[in-house]
DNA sequence: AGCACGCCGACT
DNA sequence: GTCGGCGTGCTC
């Protein structure tokens, strides 16, 4: 037999199939050892045949994995191709995307444990008077059966398996263990009983013939335990489900509702497991064990056959689109998969995006609007201060006089707070007073932020550190002053007014190691503080009962960003922050300062009008042309060597502007630019910023960049990119 | 992507 | 005279 076999190799230049001798223990989607010149590679059989047009005696043999299943299904194969060509990847990057890291590198292997027990019934064996110990676990063995010998060895002491083993009394097996990391959670938890509205929207779900579902649910409405009910019905039929949510709300209490609704049968696939762990659910999955995948977007690609559902969960997240090669779209991915498969494809937001709810509205998706609150109390009410005015009456600090009066409330009823700021470290910049220098980074042309614990500078594009200077870099004054003010200084800030009050921050300097986020989250859960400050990560997910209080600090942040989602992430963001705020029996508020109030996003924000902020963004949208109504495609040349950078970028440029002449009706902008940050970790920046009405020039674009990158130059193509740095 | 082979400069 | 620079091309 002869396999073609697509060699793991992330280049153009290998990204053909190879053909290899192999005997019939291979089947399509295997993992194979493949000899490639003077090395061993590893691949994947992406077809078998008969014969081979290439000369026989070149032909060399694959070695097999030895895996219980071709690590791959036909429909991931096939699923791998499409996204191989719709992302304009090599084959071999787009396979990677449906296996565990860990099997790649080959460091995870299954994981066995020894087992003993005894050989023969306990009166058959004799022991010695003195040898009481081994008498004893004789005894547990005989009592308890098969038990794990590191186990028997802890409870009777080290070398008693050794000691039974030499007088003969065990038979000892190996057995393969899967790594569980959700052990501790118990039980099975019976279903809710479903509220009507929840029932209908089951019901909708299933009875429409569309693929796409989109769940419009105002916080609280209760969305998840209709998932829930979608995923335990389709496990009644056989069916297999994937649920995503975004990468932050992978949290623990999501995960053990999941566990504890659904046991064994839920496999869950996220950055927190141990490499074992996730080796071991992923091929519970693969086998059939597990019939429901739960993670982040990579969990789309979850290896599941006969899918039934799957449920995309806060639709809007920036974190469904992957912003390394493949930089795919999640939904795009779970809509292929879904066609090719009867399954439905069910989306759910408080906060659906633009061009989603578009779509829904004009039919092309089944809209599901679900109105009312679960427990029917209203969502906190929110006050807009203009902060110019506080300006005026002379309060330059962070807080507005109205958040202060807030704030002292809360703390002297003892309840918490959280204070949301989208900007990090202690201060945005370091500025020398006397000729304006701002420090920099040196491989990266952004200003650096100044942490104040460390007392250094740091980059965020980089994560660069910096030794804080003792004066001005460019003229040696000593006057430095900092502008702009990040969750440090907050902090700071809030012990000099409160200082009784405990304070804990919550950003990507407080988060490290795995489980970062979730230690904050219950300690602050448990009440170890009374304020909570911190980035966008504080706005999704987590249920405090005692929270009363949020405070958005700079709401303009976001919205004056030059990117044409600003508005819309605005709003997504307000709304879920404020969701935040009395979730329990006392009532919530939202203090939402601004230097802009009578701005439409935060009026509609603030009336929660969902309708009203799209209609009004929609209009815009069409005015200016933007997405839905065309697509914006960025093409982003990038080098460390300036001088080949600028050369591959001006004849990618001339290329493009080839393109732009055979399709001008297409084009509704063309032009070149240097990026907005014109140097990212030593690498120099160019750009070619496009907008186009229809996208007939798009293959054309990619075909016309395909040719200008390597020797180190990157040549990219973004469509609707997602920042536009 | 690697790793070979292959053709021109400054060194023991 | 060689050692070694990395340019080009191949891998079933």
């Amino acid at each position: 037999m002869i396999a073609e076999v697509i060699v793991d190799i992330a280049s153009g230049e290998t990204d053909k199939v190879f053909e290899y001798l192999c005997d019939d223990r291979i089947t399509a989607g295997a993992r194979v050892r493949a000899p490639f010149g003077p090395r061993t590679l590893p691949g994947f059989v992406v077809r078998l045949k008969e014969s081979s047009d290439y000369p026989v005696e070149k032909l060399k043999k694959v070695i097999p994995e030895e895996d219980e299943l071709p690590a791959l299904t036909p429909e991931c194969l096939s699923l791998a191709k499409k996204i191989a060509a719709r992302y304009r990847v090599p084959l071999a990057l787009s396979l990677r995307l449906f296996l565990p890291a860990e099997m790649r590198t080959g460091k995870v292997r299954e994981l066995t444990r020894r087992f003993v027990e005894l050989r023969a019934p306990l009166e058959n064996l004799s022991f010695r008077a003195s040898a009481k110990k081994q008498l004893a676990a004789a005894r547990y063995l005989e009592e308890n059966g098969k038990t794990e010998s590191a186990e028997l060895n802890r409870l009777f002491g080290g070398g008693i398996v050794r000691a039974l083993e030499e007088k003969g009394c065990l038979t000892v097996t190996q057995e393969q263990i899967k790594r569980d990391p959700y052990k501790s959670v118990e039980g099975i938890a019976p279903p809710r009983v479903l509220t009507p509205d929840q029932l209908a929207a089951v019901k909708a779900v299933k009875e429409d013939g569309r693929t796409v579902q989109l769940i419009h649910g105002v916080t609280g409405s209760g969305k998840t335990e209709i998932y829930l009910t979608l995923i335990a019905d389709c496990l009644k039929e056989g069916k297999s489900s994937i649920f995503l949510v975004p990468e932050i709300s992978l949290t623990p209490q999501m995960l053990s509702q999941l566990r504890a609704r659904f046991g064994k049968n839920a496999a869950i696939l996220h950055s927190g497991l141990s490499a074992g762990e996730r080796f071991d659910e992923w091929w519970r999955l693969r086998t059939g064990e597990a019939k429901i995948a739960i993670g982040a977007r990579s969990a789309v690609f979850a290896p599941l056959e006969n899918l039934g559902v799957i449920i995309v969960d806060e639709e809007h997240d920036g974190s469904y689109f992957s912003e390394t090669a493949p930089r795919y779209s999640t939904f795009e991915v779970a809509r292929l998969r879904a066609k090719s498969g009867g399954c439905k494809l069910v989306l759910g937001s408080a906060t659906p995006a633009v061009e989603t709810y578009k779509k829904a509205l004009e039919g092309e998706f089944h809209l599901i609007p679900l109105k009312k609150r679960i427990n029917k109390r209203p969502m906190p009410e929110i006050e807009i201060v203009d902060m110019r005015r506080e300006a005026k009456r002379g309060n330059h600090s962070p807080f507005s006089a109205t958040l202060k009066e807030e704030l002292e409330a809360c703390l002297a009823q003892e309840k918490q707070a959280i204070l949301f700021l989208n900007r990090r470290g202690y201060s945005q910049s370091v500025i020398c007073k006397d000729c304006g220098y701002v420090a920099k980074c040196d491989a990266c042309d952004v200003s650096l932020t100044y942490h104040r614990e460390e007392d250094c500078l740091k980059c965020h594009y980089c994560g660069a550190k910096y030794e804080m200077p003792t004066g001005c870099l460019e003229c040696g004054s000593k006057k430095l002053s900092y502008a702009g003010t990040g969750t440090q200084k907050i902090v700071s800030e809030l012990q000099k007014l409160y200082p009784s009050a405990r304070v804990l921050r919550m950003d990507n300097d407080t988060t490290s190691g795995k489980e970062g986020h979730y230690k904050i989250l219950k300690r602050f859960g448990e009440r170890e503080a009374d304020i909570l400050v911190g980035t966008q990560m504080i706005a999704k997910g987590h249920d405090f009962p005692s929270v009363t209080l949020v405070g958005i600090l700079d709401a303009d942040m976001s919205l004056h960003f030059s990117d044409y989602r600003s508005g819309e992430r605005t709003f997504q963001l307000i709304t879920q922050v404020a969701g935040r705020s009395g979730r329990a029996e006392e009532k919530g508020k939202v203090v939402l300062q601004t230097y802009s109030p009578e701005n439409d996003v935060l009026r509609f924000a603030c009336r929660y009008d969902y309708e009203g902020f799209y209609e009004n963004e929609i209009s815009l949208r069409a005015a200016a042309a933007f997405p839905p109504f065309s697509k914006i495609v960025r093409v982003l040349v990038s080098g460390e060597d300036k001088k080949a950078t600028l050369e591959a970028f001006k004849n990618a440029y001339f290329a493009l502007e080839e393109v732009y002449g055979r399709y001008r009706e297409d084009f509704l902008f063309f032009d070149k630019m240097a990026a907005p940050i014109k140097r990212i970790e030593n690498k120099y920046r160019y750009q070619v910023l496009m907008r186009l009405a229809k996208t007939d020039a798009l293959p054309e674009i990619y075909a016309a960049c395909a040719e200008y990158g390597g020797k180190g130059v990157l040549v990219s193509v973004e469509e609707n990119p997602a920042n536009l740095s």
